[in-house]
RNA sequence: GGCAGCGUGGCCGAGGGGUUAGGCGGGGGCCUGCAAAGCCCUUGACGGCGGUUCGAAUCCGCCCGCUGCCUCCA
């Protein structure tokens, strides 16, 4: 029986060729992820939970496979205009003028709870968390780069790219396919457009008008920086130009991944990534789910369900299951039901991993057959794994290996059908596939202290008693008033299992 | 209008020229004092119309329906 597990080389899709394509470190063995992070003036919701999850399992998966990974997330904190509002008021601002807050103490709160959902969702947090905020001077000296190279012009105290100029000495639309022709025609409102010479040129700097309460001094102007830069200069100091990966959700490949290659290019000649993976968006009864549109579901409204359309709470690790039975590129379409589902499901799942861990593997009588379906199932984890991050197709193999280690179990602790050396491995694979790849961890069934603890086991053998002696009401009412306080007991032919619900 | 993509069984979702996806739910059976969990069996799908092919859910064309980006967004 072969048990060494030969893992495929990674493959992941590159928007910016549209093709999977095999991935090769620029430095191996280290690998720099930048992932676009929140912008932090409200709740996240279970947008920002995929693109989280994805790009967590991502780099899980890459430090399974040994690489060293650096991975950086930002917090927006400052710059992006309210799409809503004529005034291009800064979002952070005008959330802080109706609240009567300090526009930091907004980012500081919404930071916080953006972590806490993350740390619930057991995605790892970033090596580096860089704010925007904290780089008003390298963003600075960036516009000045551009400037000095002649892609960016200064009116009225703001500093815009200018596109044109650079569609003229590099190709432009490299990453959305789009062309600068068709721009010309789509109208603007928002305001400053008559400041730019084209439609399509952004904002490097914008000057400040009197109201707005976050701004910085400048060259050119009290202001903010615009609304691309903070990526570019962030990425570029803590991973250097180019780096391997940036990711981020699809709605952000234009203009916002477009203008950072723009930038990194009319900075220093050299675009900044060599692979561009973008995970596909929510959407709720088919639409698009966003601030904007105001049908969004916080983490933290699935977590206590408190939303209309939420049945009931849910397990943070129901929903992590969710998005990883989805293909990252697809389109998950939201429902109370969908999530009811993926909530059994990851009780299947961490079920086979405690039942796995009672096992013990002697051999001896060994299903030939079965033995060569568990290490099918494995290699074919770590086939689709490596296939563009197929989570969908990995998380079938361990349902697959979840059912055999079921029937496994009938057999009673010491398993006959197995040799010791497939049991081992079906145990390592199957336990760090789960909880160290795919980071689905097993409820902390930890009981509030040893003497509870000890007063649960005394319940549990005083109505084994009572069933021994056909008591079942004494029995039944042991098992109805713990399940009341959320434990649940279930009689197996090896005892009485318990869990906290 | 331009660009990108999608339509799969009751629901969710992979796959992508011939060979079981998987999960949830439904039905039957086993186990069990009951319950739960588990096991076995089972149901059933590829939007429509043409074409290519020995063979199409899979390729091509057209049609219908849906979505995203083009404005902040994960």
């Amino acid at each position: 029986m072969k048990t060494k597990i030969e893992i495929p080389a990674v493959k992941l899709y590159n928007t910016r060729t549209r093709k999977k394509e095999e991935f090769i470190p620029i430095n191996p063995p280290y690998v720099g992820i930048y992932v676009c992070g929140p912008t932090v003036y409200s709740d996240p919701h279970l947008g920002h939970a995929r693109a989280a999850v994805v790009f967590d399992v991502l780099r899980r998966y890459l430090n399974h496979l040994g690489y060293k990974v650096r991975f950086v997330s930002n917090i927006t904190d400052v710059g992006h205009l309210e799409g809503d509002s004529d005034e291009g008021e800064d979002k952070i601002q005008k959330r802080a003028r109706l609240e009567q807050l300090e526009p930091m103490e907004i980012a500081q709160h919404y930071t916080r709870v953006y972590n806490m959902s993350m740390a619930k969702l057991n995605v790892i947090p970033p090596n580096i968390q860089p704010h925007a905020t904290c780089h008003i001077p390298e963003q600075i000296e960036l516009v000045e780069k551009i400037l000095e190279r002649g892609f960016a012009y200064v009116v009225n105290g703001s500093v815009y790219f200018d596109v044109p100029k650079y569609a003229k000495k590099y190709q432009y639309g490299v990453l959305s396919g789009r062309r600068l022709e068709e721009l010309e025609n789509v109208s603007r409102e928002l305001r400053g457009v008559e400041e730019k010479r084209h439609p399509a040129d952004f904002a490097l700097w914008k000057k400040a008008p009197p109201t707005h309460i976050m701004k910085w001094k400048s060259p050119w102007s009290v202001g903010f920086p615009g609304w691309h830069l903070e990526c570019t200069v962030m990425n570029a100091k803590y991973l250097g130009i180019p780096f391997d990966i940036h990711g981020g959700g699809m709605d952000l490949i234009f203009p916002h991944h477009e203008c950072e290659i723009m930038q990194s290019v009319a900075a220093w000649d050299t675009e900044p990534v060599k692979y561009w993976v973008h995970n596909n968006l929510i959407t709720i009864d088919g639409q698009k789910m966003s601030k904007s549109l105001g049908n969004f579901i916080t983490i933290e409204q699935v977590f206590t369900g408190s939303h209309d359309r939420l049945s009931k709470a849910y397990h943070p690790m129901a929903v992590r299951l969710l998005i990883l039975q989805t293909h990252y590129r697809s389109v998950i379409d939201f429902s109370d039901s969908g999530l009811a589902g993926a909530e059994r499901a990851y009780k299947r799942l961490v079920q086979a991993l405690k039942k796995l861990n009672n096992l013990e593997f002697v051999g001896g009588n060994e299903d030939t057959s079965m033995q060569a379906q568990i290490v099918e199932y494995i290699r074919k984890f770590y086939e689709f794994m490596s296939d563009d991050l197929n989570t969908a197709r990995a998380v079938a193999q361990l349902f697959e290996l979840a059912g055999i280690i079921n029937k496994l179990s009938g057999e009673g602790k010491f398993v006959k059908t197995i040799s010791k050396e497939v049991g081992d491995m079906l145990k390592n694979h199957y336990s760090k596939a789960l909880t160290d790849i795919l980071g689905i961890v097993p409820e902390e069934e930890h009981v509030d202290s040893t003497r509870l603890y000890g007063v649960l086991q005394i319940l549990i053998s005083i109505r084994q008693e009572a069933r021994a002696r056909k008591d079942f009401e004494l029995a039944d009412r042991i098992r109805d008033q713990l399940k009341e306080l959320g434990i649940i007991l279930r009689d197996t032919p090896q005892g009485t299992e318990w869990e906290i619900e």
